[in-house]
DNA sequence: ACGTAACCGAGACGGTACGTCAAGTCTTTCG
DNA sequence: CGAAAGACTTGACGTACCGTCTCGGTTACGT
């Protein structure tokens, strides 16, 4: 016996909506601004029917929380082989200062940031979305920082004592800031230095 | 020469107004979430007609916006004598820890946490209110740490060819993040631990 | 091919929605009048959202225009066979009389009247309104008496070369002014006497 | 003890804000029609404090009112000698034709035209003012009419039983029904056609 | 092969809040 | 102290979307 709130029977589900849907809730995003984006709007732009929308999503956020994961899953698959893994060159510095390039290159890039802003910014506000964004998406990334830390201590090249999954932050969280919040700009002698800063420390050796 | 587009005559203004929706505004945000706080509701939980909010302000962030300076330079002069200054007793770590326990607990306090949250939210996809919230609040906060960095350096304590500015964001931006995103738990610990690794680096000496 | 501005799909109309709005509309009219009658207030009384009432029309006036020809034709079917047309004895002056009589009535019963009222006023000075509450209401009553004249000039009680449009206004414009513009009191006596000058004349014969 | 509610002292009143008020009150409602002349524009366009209008009137149609009488009273003057009255000429057909065709032409003079009509539709459905719109305007001039019914009563050219109040009715109400509610055209032949009508009747001698 | 049960596009529905406008009141400033 | 200026409270306006609820139509099984 289903439950009455289950969704609806999945396998008669139109891909071709759900694609669409998806298109159009990114497209607008981009264009005119999570805020001005509607559900209202995202099915015209879709030419579906609002109701396909609610019957398989309960928000705008939730639409747009999916169709940024289908993008991410897409663009790590055009990526290829390794599509999310920090390398190993033995190098610890310049491994991080090579994904942080990355990072900044692709937070540079409209289609990316637009989609990627807005969920951050209602993660910010509604804890429920905040907390699947943040484990759907963020953490997993954050795991791979954390990976490449914990070899770096098999390596000998990060103290035993160090707490990985806290010491990512040191200069994930300020790349993240600056970009979300624009507190300063973003480079990639920026991020280089946050490498160099937080692996050497501050203080005098 | 007054523009046409300026706001009205200031001098006229009913403070008895200004204080009711800053009031109003705080409460609200605080009991019903941001995004549920209309400006309807806090014109007339204000005892004051929407005309005068729109006279005075363009939209409900910018409200909340200056209800929060208001708040802040408050809770500034209520805290007497040093109201915001890292204080400087030569220990720069136990310093920095002291500030970012005191900061611990102001992000748990609900009547802060919530309208700070609200505009850091409102920042991150309204990039106009977003600078002016940066501007306003974050950065002159920001530069108290870069000061205590500053003296720091003067006292060999750290690297003279440390940029503070930077260098601030090591501890401050994975709380910022962990605070907003809720990408992991907060407290004195963690910060403690924030201000070690920064300090010291990750990497073995 | 249908126009872009034309009203939305008839065909899913709520009949529902439909006679509550006009029952609240007259209903309102009646009890507040005309100026203290808002949409918002109908809208709140029908149970009905507001954006119903301006999916179907442009204005209060244009719902009272409805409203009232909607009662006006159920008055009609209720009053049986011959809804709407002047008797024919072969008696002018005691049909006229008689007509005027119950126009006299009809005029004095709220119901009727506060609406008429309303949707004249708004007809003075709103000219595209105006015109069509004369075409679909004033002149296809002023018509029938254009009929029953004409019978007359058959009959040879009056004369054949007067032209029946501008004959009627005789007894039919002085009890519309004295009702609309407050000039003097109604009564069957005044239409009786009315009908008798028109049909006699000033002069001495 | 002087009233509160009673007006101002009058003997200090400002001259020159009263007429700049007339003056912007029918320049307004002939420009932009009365629904959308406002106090506030009024005020506006006489340059003066709302509170100026508010304290002598209370409310647009009052404004309005005195406008226009006094409008009616400059152009009396203006007129000469015998400002108000009807021609006795002998010929009370050609008397009563001359002055309905003057008042067809007056009726096609916007600027006495648009406040004329907007202070009628006002008194329709603001019962208040209609009847001081009715007794300080409308009678007046009607009893002039009546003066002159008598007046060829007592000259044996209108039968001495006929109530010269409700017979100028005839010939005066279809015209004003007509210019009111756009029912019909008007125009000199009209008028002349009214009077033959009224005056001779309708029924064959 | 055919009913029947789902999804689908479309869009009307009852609502909430928006941002604007004007009403009429109240307060401040000036002559 | 009257008048100008204009800020105030109030409340209707007409618009934009919300999330729900029909409406036909078109698949896609299940018997």
């Amino acid at each position: 016996m289903a439950s009455k709130e289950s969704t609806p029977d999945v396998s008669r589900r139109s891909e071709r909506s759900r694609r669409a849907i998806f298109d159009a809730a990114l497209a607008l995003v981009g264009e005119v601004g999570y805020p001005k984006t509607t559900v209202e709007g995202i099915a015209a732009r879709a030419g579906v029917g609002k109701q396909t929308i609610y019957r398989w999503w309960r928000s705008k956020a939730d639409v747009l929380l999916d169709a940024f994961l289908d993008l991410s899953e897409q663009a790590a698959e055009a990526a290829g082989q390794a599509p999310y893994a920090i390398p190993d060159t033995g190098d610890l510095a310049a491994d991080l200062k090579g994904v942080l390039r990355a990072t900044v290159d692709e937070l540079q890039d409209p289609a990316f940031a637009a989609p990627s802003r807005a969920l951050a910014a209602e993660g910010v506000v509604n804890e429920e979305l905040g907390r699947r964004f943040v484990a759907r998406l963020l953490l997993p990334q954050l795991e791979l920082y954390a990976d490449r830390l914990r070899s770096a201590q098999r390596a000998g090249q990060v103290r035993a004592d160090i707490d990985p999954r806290i010491a990512l932050e040191l200069f994930v969280s300020p790349l993240a800031q600056r970009w979300l919040q624009h507190t300063g700009p973003i480079s990639y002698e920026y991020t280089d230095t946050l490498v160099d800063y937080a692996l050497n420390g501050l203080a005098p050796r």
